[in-house]
DNA sequence: CTGAAAGCGCTTACAG
DNA sequence: CTGAAAGCGCTTACAG
């Protein structure tokens, strides 16, 4: 079943049943439909290769996923992720390739993506300037989009959440319910997010004419453990509540202050970041900032698919998507019931 | 950069360089070593694309993952098994293709696997005789293997957990620490799994000469909610000991448990199946049977290449891999400490 | 063991 | 608006 067939089922060229499948407008309107009903009879499905091959297109895209990212498993980021852009493919009849990183496949990776001539664009999770993916992709100017947002200077498109404005609206939850000694674990300052959610912090307590002591923020590197020990070094501060920019952080950090013995949600009030499924079973139950997920990776892929149609060279969009804030008791705001 | 330029470069003809890429025996060493030497320097990539065109193969393999698996996010069940999947992929050098399938994209998914001409040989992860993506495979001879055993009659490859044996070894663990009224909440039993889990409590109970009586049997969905129904079933029985045939189960048949003021893994002992992240958090932590999700993923698609490059009239393949019994406190082998 | 040539199924200037 | 023809980059009988 080829074009061929098509051709002679509908008493045209192969050119022309071609240029109805690509929605050409150089074709009559009576012979578009006589193809069409073919086509539908016949269930046809051009055939990709060809196609890849003949045109440069393959209405395939590509997901890049780093490497530490898989083995977060309680975080179901991943997975969210990969159901947005794959509603977005499903949508507009794309199909998703999908690569997770591996230490050494780096290399075949980025041959596979850029040289195969099966991939019309990619989405990459991450992102700065000395990663050898986004290198080879920059460098030969293929069509990316980044979930996650990057450097000013480089030129590439991304779809985020606002960091700064969602970190600042969970310090001014706390400050809401008259908490003063705000302390924050931050996550490692070569993330951008991280940066980003501290600057929240910051602006936050700024507003409120407050002026953290340096003491106050202490560093984490995402996981339970880091949130655990940068805790404990924040004990010292007598902190009233507490900002983990991960839930993850934010449990390890609940765990260090029950072991001194500290009531989380009365005494010291605790919020974090994400809203993975386990912030709702934490006891107490975890305020944090719910992010739209697979929202981002749906507008990725609508993104990348805009950029693929248009022409290349237009300025690299930017969009930030809203973040929820999720009450729960480990804020203490319900520590009345 | 193509095979004529190869060619150029070490002074062969297009024929022999596509002969050395594709491990033909028919190249003299030397020239076999001469080609190879500029294609390590060039990092020659074929074209996916045209190979796909010529030779009908183009070393990418499909992942098809049904509807209701990605919505179950506290699950990680699919990330590992894509996880598994894609570490078996790099090291033999084939891309991934995903589809999570959605309501009306069954149809169109069929056709993409099938006649795109960009597939060699999909992994499905669900299979019945009416599910309509099996029978399209089934009816053109598609190359592919299923992630969970499939009826006998279905002459189809499958990788799956021997749910029989290792149910009966969750019973026979409430056995041996002296339960002896143990009920069970059992799946849906449309699905293979859910019948053989059942299978191996009936086993276990028969070998210790239990003969369960009817009521000791009720069933759920897989959800915590169906879980939480049929524990307030089974309180009538008076159970000192439940196996819940899934994790999700379990935490709602806990619940249900506390809500009677019965304590579970002292009056109650509770088992559950599968080992999710959440498992291991619950109070108490919960004793269960642990899958290997990733290496299923692997497995599968070492299966799928493995029949790829042998002649496909094989006789289809099945292979079973070991599970592991976590023993945590719900069990109450703890319940002194 | 090696090369010239046909062909895979499309797209797309080009000519009309 | 439509068709004949070239060409995308490979593989693979075929001939030597």
């Amino acid at each position: 079943m080829n074009l061929e067939t098509i051709a002679r089922l509908s008493g045209v060229s192969r050119s022309t049943v071609s240029r109805v499948i690509n929605d050409s407008p150089n074709v009559r309107a009576e012979v578009r439909e006589r193809v069409i009903k073919v086509l539908q009879e016949t269930n046809f499905q051009p055939n990709l290769a060809a196609r890849g091959l003949a045109a440069g297109k393959t209405k395939i895209l590509g997901l890049v996923v780093p490497q530490g990212f898989s083995q977060i498993f309680i975080d179901p980021y991943f997975p969210l992720l990969i159901q947005g852009v794959s509603s977005a493919c499903n949508a507009h009849e794309y199909a998703l390739m999908l690569w997770l990183e591996e230490p050494k496949s780096a290399q075949r990776m980025i041959r596979q993506i850029l040289h195969s001539g099966m991939i019309d664009g990619v989405i990459i999770t991450s992102s700065h300037r000395s990663d050898p993916v986004t290198q080879a992709l920059l460098a030969r100017s293929f069509p990316f989009v980044v979930v996650g947002r990057v450097a000013e200077d480089l030129p590439a498109s991304y779809v985020d959440i606002d960091n700064v404005s969602s970190a600042r609206r969970a310090v001014e939850h706390l400050l809401g319910l008259g908490r003063r000694r705000i302390v924050t674990i931050a996550g490692p300052l070569n993330m951008v997010a991280a940066v980003d959610r501290l600057q929240g912090y910051y602006a936050a307590l700024s507003a409120a004419r407050i002026e953290p002591p340096p003491e106050w923020v202490d560093y984490g590197d995402y996981t339970q453990e880091g949130g655990f020990e940068a805790m404990q070094r924040l004990l010292a501060c007598q902190p009233d509540a507490v900002f983990a920019s991960s839930d993850a952080m934010a449990v390890g950090a609940a765990r260090a202050l029950q072991a001194a013995g500290i009531t989380v949600g009365r005494e010291v009030a605790l919020i974090g970041f994400d809203d993975v499924p386990f912030a709702s079973h934490m006891q107490p139950p975890l305020t944090t900032i719910r992010q739209p997920i697979e929202a981002l990776g749906q507008f990725a892929a609508e993104m990348l698919i805009r950029q693929l149609r248009g022409d290349r060279t237009s300025t690299p969009a930017h969009q930030l998507l809203a973040t929820e804030l999720i009450v729960r008791q480990s804020c203490g705001a319900y520590s009345s019931l």
